[in-house]
DNA sequence: TCTAAAATGTAGCTAAGGCTACATTATGTA
DNA sequence: TACATAATGTAGCCTTAGCTACATTTTAGA
């Protein structure tokens, strides 16, 4: 027996429908973003570290196989993020490097939140290498005021 | 001119490549039950607000078509989360219970948190939908001894 | 310089999770 | 009770992102 449509015993907050449904949008728009925000920054962590970026070099980091760097390769040039000739190492675009920069921040802030808030260093750092595409410009601010005191 | 393999000119802390991809993994496994926890949850809201989770509730709350629902409960059905008869309301199993209340109780956490911090509610719970999946139950308590003070 | 091994690329498959368009079933009200 | 409308279901499409198996190209060392 139902209750009417009306009702609402909640004991505990209830997100409004729209907020909720906003709220995951936004969070679906992030996971659209997330694979290239990794890819950048791992071809700006390589390229600093080794002096450029391959494919299996890639796929070791990544933890994939190379077939799915190769794919998401295509996808990333397509859409400007990087340039890459067939058997070359992996370049990043203008645009691919400020991405890559601020991903690259953007975590160093949050593994470092995480770790100050007591979290061990590896789980921090797993952690933030999912947290980090959904932290809003306020609050990777509120994370970082945290830091700062 | 690339450098050598083994050059290491690295500025700031280089994550390692093996944890890094297990730390990769491990967000790919948290979008793979994503999809299952909010749906959870938002039934079990739905039966406690409104008596009975329905299908057109359910797209709704969660900015998806009810195609989408559609297709996401026949799996989630055979995954075992929840049962549901055609034209007829949708009710979670004992695991999908069980599932649903660890969701709720950790989403309120990561909110609160966020508040706590200073962001503003909206934006609170627009971050804490995404960032819920990839908190880990240590990071989880770090985030409510926060709180507790 | 040759050639085996490593790296890279391609073909073709799967599953999740979106969608529109259309079909069918329930339901509330005149 | 009839029937218009709301709710639900189905068909068939797309993209992302994974994979294995196999083909091709580079590259390093004998
Ligand atoms: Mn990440
Ligand atoms: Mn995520
Ligand atoms: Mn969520
Ligand atoms: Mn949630």
């Amino acid at each position: 027996m139902p209750l009417p449509k009306t009702a609402r015993a909640a004991s505990r907050p209830v997100r409004s429908a729209p907020l909720q449904a906003a709220s995951l949008r936004q969070t679906r728009r992030a996971h659209a973003t997330e694979t290239a925000e990794d890819y950048v920054e791992a071809i700006a962590d390589l390229t600093l570290a080794m002096g450029e970026a391959r494919v299996v070099d890639l796929a070791r980091r990544l933890g994939v196989t190379h077939v799915t760097v190769n794919h998401t390769l295509a996808r990333l040039q397509r859409e400007g993020y990087l340039s890459a000739l067939p058997y070359r190492a992996i370049f990043l675009t203008p645009h691919g490097q400020r991405l890559a920069k601020i991903c690259q921040q953007r975590h160093e802030v949050v593994v470092a939140f995480l770790q100050a808030l007591g979290v061990p260093p590896k789980i921090a750092e797993r952690d933030a290498e999912g947290i980090e595409h959904h932290v809003s410009p306020r609050t990777l601010a509120a994370f970082a005021r945290h830091l700062a005191q």
